[in-house]
DNA sequence: GCTTACCTTTACGTTAACGTAAAGCAGTCA
DNA sequence: TGACTGCTTTACGTTAACGTAAAGGTAAGC
């Protein structure tokens, strides 16, 4: 019995718009069966809407999210292309280390921001 | 002797464009010395700038990242007002240590494409 | 004096990622 | 047999973050 879903099922769960969903869909992000009109998702579309998500979350565009889609699923290359992804896969994780560097950077200036206010939540303890 | 830039300086030296940091400065994030006509910018402008930047890269909005500007800077505050930025903060640092795990995910699963790339060039290696 | 290189402002254009109606079909509950 | 509820499609609207063009001011160099 492989579980399905409805999209208010997806919305609901994710957090997201059935609108959000349709418009992954209209970009080719997702392709779900049909019974009749409705759409009936099964579990990898919902590890692919995951992934959307994730990728929203540090920023990337749903371009940017699709082409890591692509890059989880290439059984169907030719050397060219699989060295494509090889290459593009490299450019990712250059820039998710840079990520890291950054984020890692904001959460100093946090420090030093909580820092501050601290202090000026000391100078102005008489109020 | 105070370091100063023209707007193109900096642009040059950020690789973003004069206009995006003119926009900037519509949204009230960077405010400019004038010479006549002309922006003169300190350092503290091209911190300012460079915190944008990297907010940017990370996934934040402009909005996110003025309101990380502010934070940065909370001397005008009254105790209500410090306590606002205290919360924003710690809901920085949450959101911050999300895309942690959001990327390490990621580059998990980009250690797994990677993994079948080769599988599948392996399989090719005849053509 | 003319060109070239920067700088300025004003203002309309553009793309991404949905939001928000509008209009309609399918099942179900009172 | 309505009235909901949930699904569908089509299509126009919206916001953010600039791009791009128009029109012009100023200083340097030939």
């Amino acid at each position: 019995m492989t579980q399905t879903y409805s999209i208010s099922d997806l919305a609901r769960e994710l957090d997201i718009t059935t609108r959000a969903i349709r418009f992954y869909e209209e970009q080719d992000m997702l392709c779900p069966e049909r019974r009749g009109l409705e759409r009936v998702y099964c579990a990898k579309d919902k590890v692919t809407l995951k992934l959307i998500l994730r990728g929203k979350r540090i920023g990337f565009s749903l371009a940017e999210c699709k082409e890591l889609i692509e890059l989880y699923d290439p059984g169907h290359g030719n050397r060219k292309q699989l060295e494509t992804f090889m290459q593009k896969i490299a450019e990712r994780r250059t820039q998710l280390a840079q990520q890291l560097l950054d984020i890692e950077q904001m959460q100093i200036e946090l420090d030093t921001a909580e820092e501050r206010c601290r202090a000026a939540l000391a100078q102005t303890a008489t109020n």
